[in-house]
DNA sequence: GACGGTATCGACGTCCTGTCGAACGAGTCA
DNA sequence: TGACTCGTTCGACAGGACGTCGATACCGTC
């Protein structure tokens, strides 16, 4: 018989941090406790510290212990899994890159156009500050139910949001019309995550990490417009 | 001392098939011989059989070997790894893909517009057909360096030929001036690399199966000429 | 100064990988 | 026919990673 990871997800609605408890408490195995939480936080910092320089196949969970200046089982106490780590960490920049791209759809937003803008660039910056998650986090989503489940959520939210958008631009007249605005969300959000990944991974064909928002900003004005200049506010 | 996959690449270049010998010999431990041949031929079965049922991770040499009726040294005197397998695989789909997407550029093409959805339809018809396959070389892409070579060298040719189109259709006038040609097909091309993925893996939202073609051509057009119906023949 | 929960680790069993060396069988050549 | 080669096969091994169990040390408290 395999174990599953076994954790009953809670509460994975990933409130904006509760500012008491880190959402650690309810991936790892154990209830909350003072003492020990350096050594979670140890264990958290080795891991991106660790994934910074190598891919997450080459990060053993003994690495992660022996960083964190425990043994191996001693690891086990504080979380499930390699995996579990990771998705804490996830946990984490999910929420800032979350927050970010809601506040570029929020803000002010002078013309259509910047406003796109911002949505993207907030995306980037926020994933381009943690190359070594967003790279370890593709490799774990292959393997790993859990982390395509948190992904799959997360990429909803912005395609939910990015539709909405569409559709308001089209119910004012400025964006034309055209296969469904959530279809449509889908692909271009898709094309963020695959552009911006060959860009910080490196490996194969890329656009250069200076030009990327730009690019990526005309195929979403002219997929949604129809040309790079929408017209009205 | 690890050691590595073990397998000078020769000619990568894969030939669209040279009757006689096929790309596994190079990538194979062993030369070329009659009688173990059924033996390779059975593996490569397995293989693709078993990978459209489960992922690449949980399919191990040994069933591999047990699926082909040797045992699990035998298996290494065929192939250096489940890598390597996959990677003969993959050398095939891709040759393809590649005659695919080659002949729909290539091909009488009517109007522009047909031309670009043939070309996308080339790319989603071969490997809806392999889907295990696409799915086991997304895996395989972020742990093996030899996956990653192949997949940018194939993507490389994809862009090239994407990017000469649209050239070609900005000196005609038909397209729109914009982002440079291979920056958009590098954004392009990778739209439907993830939507395809996404839409074949069935987890995470996704553009439904029948729709995908529809929308990803939308986005092209949208991109390339600013709007869904580009001028002239 | 016994107790209960926290925290830690040594040792174990399992799974998978890749390799080594011994064998087996079918041709070939003396 | 018997020795010799060469393609082919597999049993057995060693290594690495994983996750678990049970014993222990630490610590605040009653």
């Amino acid at each position: 018989m395999v174990l599953r990871d076994g954790h009953d997800d809670g509460n994975l609605g990933h409130v904006p941090m509760p500012a008491g408890r880190s959402p650690a408490a309810a991936r790892g195995r154990r209830a909350a406790r003072p003492s020990g939480d350096d050594r979670e936080l140890a264990i958290l910092a080795t891991a991106e510290r660790l994934l910074a320089a190598r891919p997450l196949s080459a990060v053993s969970v003994d690495d992660l212990a022996r960083g964190a200046g425990i043994s191996r089982p001693t690891f086990y106490f504080y979380f499930a899994s390699k995996d579990a780590v990771l998705l804490t960490l996830l946990d984490r920049v999910v929420a800032e890159a979350d927050a970010a791209t809601r506040a570029a759809f929020d803000s002010p937003a002078g013309d259509a156009r910047e406003g796109w803008r911002r949505a993207i660039t907030a995306y980037y910056e926020t994933f381009r500050a943690h190359r070594g998650l967003t790279l370890a986090w593709a490799e774990a989503r292959s393997t790993n139910a859990e982390v395509r489940e948190l992904w799959a959520r997360v990429f909803d939210g912005w395609v939910d949001r990015c539709a909405a958008a569409i559709e308001s631009e089209r119910a004012r007249g400025a964006a034309r019309a055209g296969v469904p605005a959530r279809d449509l969300a889908v692909a271009l959000n898709s094309m963020n995550e695959r552009v911006l990944y060959a860009t910080f991974s490196g490996d194969g064909p890329a656009v250069a990490e200076s030009d990327v928002v730009t690019v990526l900003l005309d195929v979403w004005l002219g997929a949604i417009y129809g040309s790079s200049a929408p017209s009205g506010s």
